[in-house]
RNA sequence: GUGGCUGUAGCUCAGUUGGUUAGAGCGCCAGUUUGUGGUACUGGAUGUCGUGGGUUCAACUCCCAUCAGCCACC
C-alpha cells in the first residue's frame, strides 16, 4: 500500500483536505469524480471534463463487462487508451447493480447471477471475476464487490446478511486482488476500496468499517447510502463514522451528489464521492444556481433570458456567455450540445465547491 | 353552377347503434432524478365539438340552413 493519504489541513472537526497517490498521480481532495458509465462521462470530451477540474472519472464494471467488455478494451489498451482520459480512472464493481437491476437478479453465496439485458443469457458476477474484470479494463482504484440492499423494504435480516456477505465477499476480493496484482510493482499497483455496508444500523455501519480497515485495502468506500433512506439518516451514518477512519487510506462516499450532502460529507471526513446526478440533470436540463438552487432551464420564463445560467459562475459555459435563453432552446429542440454545455456548469459547480475546501482557513 | 368529402385541444386525429364531468398522440406547462439499463420518469392545463336553427327526456353523433377548405364534374 504504497498510498498513504497526505493531510494538507482540517476542514472542520472531523473533514481534511489532501492528496493521495495513485499510478496515475495524485489526488487532491476533497474530489467529486463524474460517472463515465460507459467509458466517458457522456457527451464531453475528455478535455472538457478535465477542463472542470475534475481529476478522476469512475466507469463502470457492469455495463463494460456487457459491452464491449473487458477483453476488447484491454486489447486496447485499456480504459485509458480506449476513452482518451489521461487522468485515474475508478472502476465501480458491479454491485451496484445488484440493487438497482434487482428484478433480474439473483444473489448467492458464489456471486450474482443476473440476465444479459441484450441477448438474455445467463451471467455470474463474483468477488473474482468483478477484480478481473476491472484489472482488464485498466482501473487505477477498483472498488470490492459488495452486496448492497434497499433501505425501505429491507427487514433487519436482510440488512444483516447483506453486511456479512459483504465482508465474506471483501476478503475473497482481496485475496484475488493481491494474486492479480502479485508481479506488479508497487508504484504500478492500483488502490483496492473496501465497502463499508449496514444500512442505517450505526453499530452495523461502525463494525463494517472497523472490518474493512482491518483489511488490506488501500481505501474505504461508504456504500448503501443516498438510496433512498433521506438525508437525516445518511448524515447519522456519516456523523457515526466520522471519528473512526484511519487517517492514512482515502474515504470514498458511493453515490453521493447533491451540493448539500456533499458538503456534509466532506466537513465529516470523506474525501471523495462520485454520482451521476450533476450530468444526469444537466443533460435533462435541470442546473445549479447560486445557494444550491435548482433552475429548470427548459421553464418559460427563461425564454428569452439573455443572462448565464449563474451571474459569475467560472464554467466555460457561463464564461462563454451561452445565454439561458440560448440553452433553453436548444434543450427543448434536443440538441445535445445543450446538455454539454449543461454538464459542464454542474460540474465546475461541484469542483469549484471542492476547490474552496481545499483552502487552510 | 352541380355533386361529393372534410370541419372535435396549439397540431394530427379517435369518438362505438344519439346516453353520465368529450379522448389519444405530439406540443405546451410544472416537477422528479444521489456507486447512470434513461434524448428517462411523474403530474398538469387547454375545447362556445365551424356557425345558426330544429328533432329528442338526452345531440360531437340525426335533420335543415349557412360559412370555410379540398376534390370531381359541367
Amino acid at each position: 500500500m504504497g498510498n498513504k493519504f497526505t493531510t494538507l489541513g482540517k476542514i472542520g472537526k472531523y473533514g481534511r483536505f489532501g492528496y493521495f497517490t495513485t499510478r496515475r498521480g495524485k489526488v487532491y481532495t476533497p474530489t467529486f469524480m463524474p460517472d463515465g458509465t460507459r467509458g466517458v462521462v457522456k457527451s464531453l470530451l475528455p478535455e472538457q471534463v478535465a477542463g472542470t477540474g475534475v481529476q478522476v472519472i469512475l466507469a463502470n464494471t457492469y455495463h463494460l463487462h456487457l459491452q464491449p467488455g473487458e477483453k476488447v478494451i484491454k486489447k486496447l489498451g485499456g480504459l485509458h487508451a480506449f476513452g482518451g482520459w489521461k487522468g485515474p480512472i475508478l472502476t465501480d464493481s458491479g454491485g451496484f447493480q445488484v440493487f438497482s437491476l434487482g428484478k433480474f437478479t439473483k444473489v448467492t453465496e458464489e456471486g450474482v447471477m443476473f440476465k444479459h439485458p441484450i441477448t438474455g443469457e445467463k451471467r455470474l458476477i463474483t468477488p473474482e471475476n468483478s477484480m478481473q474484470i476491472q484489472l482488464d479494463l485498466g482501473a487505477d482504484m477498483l472498488v470490492a464487490f459488495d452486496h448492497l440492499i434497499g433501505l425501505d423494504e429491507a427487514s433487519k435480516e436482510d440488512v444483516k446478511d447483506a453486511f456479512e456477505r459483504t465482508h465474506r465477499w471483501l476478503e475473497r476480493c482481496t485475496k484475488e486482488f493481491n494474486l492479480l496484482t502479485k508481479d506488479m510493482k508497487p508504484s504500478d499497483r492500483p488502490i483496492l476500496f473496501g465497502v463499508v455496508q449496514g444500512g442505517l444500523d450505526l453499530e452495523l455501519r461502525k463494525k463494517s468499517l472497523e472490518i474493512v480497515q482491518a483489511n488490506d485495502v488501500g481505501g474505504i468506500a461508504i456504500g448503501g447510502l443516498s438510496v433512498g433512506e433521506g438525508q437525516k439518516a445518511m448524515f447519522k451514518v456519516l456523523s457515526a463514522l466520522a471519528p473512526l477512519y484511519d487517517p492514512g487510506r482515502p474515504r470514498f462516499l458511493l453515490g453521493v451528489g447533491e451540493p448539500a450532502d456533499l458538503r456534509f460529507a466532506y466537513e465529516h471526513g470523506i474525501d471523495m464521492a462520485d454520482c451521476v446526478l450533476p450530468t444526469r440533470n444537466a443533460r435533462h436540463s435541470t442546473l445549479w444556481g447560486k445557494g444550491d438552487k435548482k433552475v429548470h432551464l427548459t421553464n418559460a420564463q427563461y425564454i428569452s433570458d439573455p443572462k448565464v445560467i449563474m451571474p459569475g459562475c467560472d464554467c466555460f459555459t457561463c464564461v462563454s456567455g451561452y445565454s439561458r435563453a440560448f440553452l433553453r432552446h436548444q434543450f427543448k429542440v434536443g440538441e445535445p450540445l445543450a446538455g454539454s454545455l449543461a454538464s459542464i456548469h454542474n460540474l465546475r459547480y461541484l469542483e469549484r465547491m471542492c476547490e474552496q475546501y481545499r483552502v487552510a482557513k
